[in-house]
DNA sequence: ATTACGTATCACCGGCCGGTGACGTGTCAA
DNA sequence: TTGACACGTCACCGGCCGGTGATACGTAAT
């Protein structure tokens, strides 16, 4: 009947990492929209005081937001296909078209900080922002090895391109099931996607 | 001294198109983000009353809205370019694309109602986003004639990836002047954009 | 045992939101 | 002239937001 309850655990460390883990989990489920300092204190079940003191508000949480997706995007990108090295140029960029597709398809964290990059213009989430594009860059880098685009294309403009149309589709299809006249609910669908990027990718390629 | 100010101008059609018009033109310069009833009120210079009153509600305004959109889409992917009738089903893609393209990176109304088709998860700007994708496909009958895709190729396919990419690299480039590597600030940059658009679908629809 | 400090909590603020009920006041028909 | 009614306005509600000051409590050095 006495003591309220123990207070709680008293570990400045490990309360920062659970104000973190519900911040990574909010924008995860909620995205951006949902994304403030009382969700997160509400998820992480700790007053919302601490994450000022600790983080120095929303700016600093989304900073150390920003840093710890950056990682989650590499290591994301990294595991769990280490196909065999590409012989071409356009093997490789299928493989980066493939594997984002995948990725984003998969993971609601990788989608909601993707489409975050289109929303923010306060400039708070940039560092949330371009955690992706780093990641998109050094595994283009790692694999790449002595590869080059055939000479006379926009390598550049072509690999944004496919970028982008991956991005847009994945993007489009939470929250319609029918975009640009493609039934995304279906999973047929998709194959037909991964099949036409392929295609598309080569045929950009070629050099002739 | 003696009467206050004349009340308003007593005006019910008068009313509803001033509430329709700032509800577009909050669209086109605040993003479904700063879209409301108190939003729409204040810049209509009316109670938002009359919003409940003439319209329903939110709702039943998003609804109106997105009914003005769909004749204002047709009408801007018809105007100013009756570009010369094409003669092969990739030439048409090429002109559907570029035009798109000029749309989205001129009409902020046009950004704006393609972002917010990909945010909104309550439904609730649904007939807002159908506008888009009735106008490209009214678009591509009246150009048409009886030109077929090459056999063999998955048209839908492709043609969702390139209007997708185009829709990507512009929201994008809205937030950020670096998109997937290219200096979207730069004009020259939409310039090798458009050239490399042409050229991808060129060779997505090549025979051969 | 007392002090000092870091951890955590609570209570409160002003502001904006969507939504609603009650209140004028012009207009036009009975 | 006297209604009835539609158009317009005002005031208010509960709820959530970001942000801040004061307070309780465990812990470790003095």
């Amino acid at each position: 009947m006495t003591g309220r309850q123990p207070k709680r655990t008293r570990n400045r460390s490990a309360t920062e990492i659970r104000i973190l883990d519900a911040a990574r989990s909010i924008l995860a489920e909620s995205g951006a929209a949902g994304f403030g300092i009382n969700a997160v204190a509400r998820s992480a079940g700790v007053d919302k005081q601490l994450i000022y003191r600790y983080y120095g508000g929303l700016d600093g949480l989304l900073e150390a937001l920003g840093r710890h997706l950056a990682v989650w995007w590499q290591d994301r990108m990294m595991q769990d296909a280490p196909d065999r090295t590409p012989e071409s140029y356009a093997e490789l960029m299928e493989g980066l078209a493939l594997r984002l597709l995948r990725i984003l398809r998969t993971e609601p964290l990788a989608l909601q900080s993707t489409l975050w990059e289109l929303t923010d213009t306060s400039g708070l989430a940039r560092t949330v922002s371009q955690a992706r594009g780093q990641a998109l860059g050094a595994w283009m880098a790692s694999v790449r090895g002595s590869l080059q685009p055939p000479p006379g294309i926009d390598a550049p403009a072509v690999n944004a391109l496919i970028v982008a149309s991956v991005s847009y589709l994945v993007l489009a299809s939470r929250t319609s099931d029918n975009v640009i006249g493609l039934p995304t609910a279906d999973p047929a669908t998709w194959d037909r996607i991964e099949r036409t990027l392929v295609r598309v990718v080569r045929d950009a390629y070629r050099s002739a």
